[in-house]
RNA sequence: GGGCGAUUAACUCAGCGAUAGAGUGCUGACCUUACACGUCAGAAGUCACAGGUUUGAAUCCUGUAUCGCCCACCA
């Protein structure tokens, strides 16, 4: 009949394409200014234009896109920012491997036609990741894309350079920096990854030269170190002040093997002298701590490491080895000449790329820093003051914490994917593979332009710094940048500040924390005053999803495979605040059953109201909880779902999104289908035209309400029900209805506990059935048996309900009931249930039923009887624990007894 | 070396002061006119361990173990 009309499975790919496209077409995720309303504004944390759609991104964003849905069904004017990030360093890696591909490098090409070929691949395929994101269903207004590197948000980046440059919080140093040798570029410190690594600790010895009055010359000092090429840069050793040991060697001098030199020995505060031989070897040029130590003693800094990760002529002999094979070497001859004391297996972290995983060589070059200070204060105390909150606020102690012990921020790349730095200077001689600034007299320019000629000397011979600046240097700026700072705008008056940030905690401190310090520098106001930080996507292992791991759980496979709902409700459900989650595939199918769930609950409303319709009735959807021919499930289910309505509204408001999907899960399936949709049948499929009206309509409330609450979760099914429903009126689109709004009057607690009651005493009686093996089909009589008044009266009332849904052709309910002969009992809410298994029972099977319960109930009433007879519990605790004790107490007695004689009667 | 978090049913996780909950999986029975991507029922847990606070602890405190993250200049 009608049914065949909606198909029995929910298809996910007939629906999808349809939405994604028609909230776009038709402008539903674009902001309509109106004053009367409070704006709502996310920016999109920007992919990079390399990535394609992760498990981290589909996490992300959706968690955006349902606030953003949620705010906007709550009559907020909301805009969703997008746009992508050019990933400096991360996307020149990949051009460079295509181009390793053609066996050439980036300096085959050179800067220019190197960066034609990324811009031709950026038009090519840069916006892969954006189509992924409107597959997910993200209400993003696209009218207002940006991209980190377009003319918009450069003109941001040079704003901000020079603004800061002219404040005197940009300057260029000689500095200590983390150098990647693979991506030859410095790095700043956050981008700096450790991993433990094996290693070895070697321990190396450096004979002495002085000292031959006491008897010292010759003995060797044992020195030990990790990364014995750089011995090659030492240019001291050094010990511990007050080490006893050395007291009298300071100042000495000792003979530098492999390389013959004679370096000093100093004193120096950092050296552990309970670690190793207490001497340590000292290579400025090579190691942080080295470096300081080198600045504390005016050392001189040895340069054996080239920017390409060679030694240098000043390695003599090992010039032109790579650092590993100049290690081997070094070993090798340090053994030849009995300098090697011995070798030991060793455990520590290695500093890496973050974007490679090469290991770091600190090198000393000269690079731009950006002071950070004041701005740091800034966002501190924007934090501790609550303007800036952060969800969960667990994260606030780290992310003060790192505030607080920030050091100058290495801003200059030496790669050529990036926003120039708009520095300019006034060269002597126009070619030469020196730095421009050392070659030129005449102060730098800032300009975002070339200057026609130099403002110092009017030379014509200018030339750019040929440094780009990092990625998150515009990053910093994305939430003005977006919207046209420095120019003032309209959309920069109206949405700035942004109000939530939504995003991983992996970028707290390399993003997040730049954007407020940029924000109150430049706009004087936070960035946003939200910062709902959520978990990573891990797979059932509990590892991070990686493609040599081969654990990557891929969204659109899954988004084929199961449908884009199932994959928003995965990772929502699992969506708990300060938690990691682990999925897995078959996470997926209980997703996608409950969206066939919601599909089929739907069928069923619509069969019916379609056969009204035709009868020439239709549906309320505003229910008087006064009318009087609402029943008592009308009345339990309305509660519940003002219940649910209020406990989903506080998930969403405390961004613990994974609390309102499992509501939402709980009430539709265990409630709403499994009690009350089976209870309505009574009167649908009755012959009382006005109470199949009254069914009908609570139906059809309830459908319509959880379509607009689960909409911001799962938007698809949600709007394709919600369109055959016809309850919208003119609404395009649930996008344009109300979120449900708790309605007090319909919470009934009292109905709630009774219906509770009768569900009990329902499932008390199907377990007898299925225990005691009557198969479905068998009709069974009923006997309830009751001393309360009150409670028979409920019974009486629910009736048909119990009749109904334990399949009994007969129901007797009264007072002091006999047991009939040969039947199984249960217990339970002082209720006695008798029901009569001529020909069917199974005496021992009912004895061992009874025999459980029994045991139960004796379990239960030692520890009852046992709390009412401490006397400190009837002391300090609350009466009305003592007094729900008693309660429980007096049931139980009753129980017991009940148990005893219904299993005497049963003994043969 | 510091900081944070985790440890609950076979698995994935909720709960966070009144003797344990869900989903998946498992067992049994059902093609009952929305759904077998289903229905009904069942089994399954000394809530990591040891102390303490409390009338009462999975829940609060202290410590231990294991795991995971973050920060830090351990040669």
């Amino acid at each position: 009949m009608e049914i065949a009309e909606i198909s029995k499975a929910y298809d996910p790919k007939k629906v999808e394409a349809y939405w994604a496209e028609f909230w776009i077409k038709e402008g539903l995720s674009q902001p309509i200014f109106d004053p009367k309303k409070k704006t709502f504004v996310i920016v999109i944390p920007p992919p990079n234009v390399t990535g394609s759609l992760h498990m981290g991104h589909a996490l992300n964003n959706t968690l955006q896109d349902i606030i953003i849905r949620w705010k906007k069904m709550c009559g907020f004017e909301t805009l969703w920012v997008p746009g992508t990030d050019h990933g400096g360093i991360a996307t020149q890696n990949v051009i460079e491997k295509l181009l390793k591909a053609e066996k050439k490098s980036r300096h085959d090409l050179g800067r220019e036609k190197f960066l034609e070929r990324l811009w031709q691949w950026r038009k090519e395929s840069g916006d892969t990741i954006l189509m992924q994101l409107r597959k997910l269903g993200a209400l993003l207004d696209w009218s207002r894309t940006r991209f980190t590197m377009d003319e918009q948000c450069s003109q941001s980046v040079i704003a901000a350079f020079t603004e800061l440059f002219n404040k005197g919080w940009i300057y260029r140093g000689k500095r200590m920096v983390n150098w990647c040798v693979r991506c030859q570029t410095a790095l700043s410190d956050i981008e700096v990854e450790f991993e433990e690594r094996k290693g070895k600790l070697y321990h190396i010895r450096y004979p002495l030269l002085s000292g031959k009055r006491d008897g010292w010359q010759g003995v060797p000092l044992v020195v030990a170190t990790t990364r014995p090429e750089t011995m090659l840069g030492d240019t001291a050793v050094a010990v511990h002040p007050e080490d006893s040991r050395y007291e009298k060697i300071h100042g000495w001098w000792v003979q530098l093997p492999l390389i013959e030199k004679e370096i000093t020995i100093i004193s120096d505060t950092a050296i552990d002298p309970k670690f190793g031989t207490g001497v340590v070897k000292v290579t400025p040029a090579h190691d942080m701590v080295d470096f300081e130590i080198g600045e504390r003693h005016h050392l001189a800094q040895e340069i054996v490491i080239g920017y390409d990760g060679k030694m240098t002529p000043a390695a003599g002999k090992y010039a032109g080895l790579s650092r590993e094979e100049c290690r081997d070497k070094v070993i090798e001859d340090l053994k030849a000449q009995d300098l090697l004391e011995k070798v030991e297996e060793y455990k520590h972290s290695v500093g890496v790329c973050y974007r490679c995983n090469t290991a770091i060589e600190p090198l000393v070059s000269d690079q731009w820093f950006l002071k950070v200070e004041e701005m740091a204060k800034k966002a501190h105390s924007a934090t501790k003051n609550g303007t800036v909150k952060i969800f969960p606020d667990s994260w606030n102690k780290p992310y003060l914490q790192w505030l607080e012990g920030l050091k100058d921020w290495c801003i200059s790349r030496q790669i050529w994917w990036g926003h120039r730095i708009p520095v300019w200077y006034c060269v002597k001689e126009e070619k030469s593979s020196e730095h421009p600034s050392k070659r030129s007299a005449c102060p730098l320019i800032v300009s975002p332009a070339k200057p026609e000629k130099c403002l110092e000397c009017g030379g014509a011979q200018i030339e750019q710094d040929p440094d780009v600046l990092d990625t998150w240097f515009s990053s910093a700026l994305w939430p003005f940048s977006v919207f046209g700072w420095p120019k003032m705008s309209a959309d920069l008056e109206r949405y700035y500040p942004t109000t939530l940030l939504v995003t991983g905690h992996e970028i707290l401190y390399l993003w997040v924390a730049r954007m407020v310090m940029m924000g109150y520098e430049f706009l004087g106001k936070e960035p946003f005053s939200h910062v709902f930080i959520h978990g990573i996507v891990r797979d059932k292992q509990g590892r991070k999803m990686s493609k040599s791991l081969g654990n990557v759980i891929d969204p659109l496979i899954m988004m084929d495979k199961f449908g884009t709902d199932a994959l928003r409700y995965v990772l929502t459900s699992q969506s708990v605040p300060g938690r990691d989650m682990q999925i897995s595939e078959d996470a997926f199918t209980g997703a996608r059953n409950f969206a066939n769930k919601i599909w089929n609950v739907s069928r069923f409303v619509q069969i019916y109201l379609k056969q009204e319709e035709a009868a020439g009735s239709k549906p309320s959807l505003t229910i008087d909880p006064s009318a009087q021919d609402l029943e008592l499930c009308d009345r339990w289910i309305l509660s519940r779902f003002q219940k649910t309505v209020q406990t989903v509204h506080h998930g969403l408001t405390e961004y613990n999104l994974a609390l309102s999907a499992r509501t939402l899960y709980q009430f539709i399936w265990s409630e709403f289908c499994d009690w009350y949709v089976e209870l309505s049948k009574i009167r649908l499929l009755g012959t009382d035209r006005k109470q199949k009206e009254t069914a009908l309509n609570v139906c059809v409330y309830l459908l319509d309400g959880v379509l607009r609450l689960m909409h911001p979760i799962m938007p698809f099914i949600s709007e394709e029900i919600y369109k055959s429903l016809g309850t919208g009126g003119a609404a395009r689109s649930l996008l344009e209805v109300s979120y449900p709004q708790m309605d007090p009057k319909l919470v009934d607690e009292s109905v709630e506990t009774n219906i509770q009651i009768v569900m009990d005493i329902i499932t008390a009686a199907r377990t007898i059935r299925s225990e005691m093996d009557v198969p479905p089909p068998t009709k069974i009589s009923l006997y309830l048996s009751a001393i309360d008044k009150e409670k028979i009266k409920l019974l009486e009332e629910c009736s048909h309900y119990i009749q109904y849904l334990c399949k009994s052709e007969k129901i007797l309910i009264g007072s002091k009931l006999s047991r009939p002969p040969k039947s199984a009992t249960a217990i339970l809410h002082s209720v006695e249930i008798y029901i009569p298994l001529e020909g069917l029972i199974d005496f021992s099977k009912e004895r061992q039923r009874l025999a459980k319960e029994l045991e139960q109930v004796q379990k239960e009433l030692g520890y009852v009887e046992q709390r009412l007879a401490e006397a400190k519990f009837r002391k300090n605790a609350p009466a009305e624990e003592v007094s729900k004790t008693e309660e429980r107490k007096t049931v139980s007695i009753q129980k017991l007894e009940k148990l005893k004689e219904h299993l005497a009667l049963i003994q043969e």
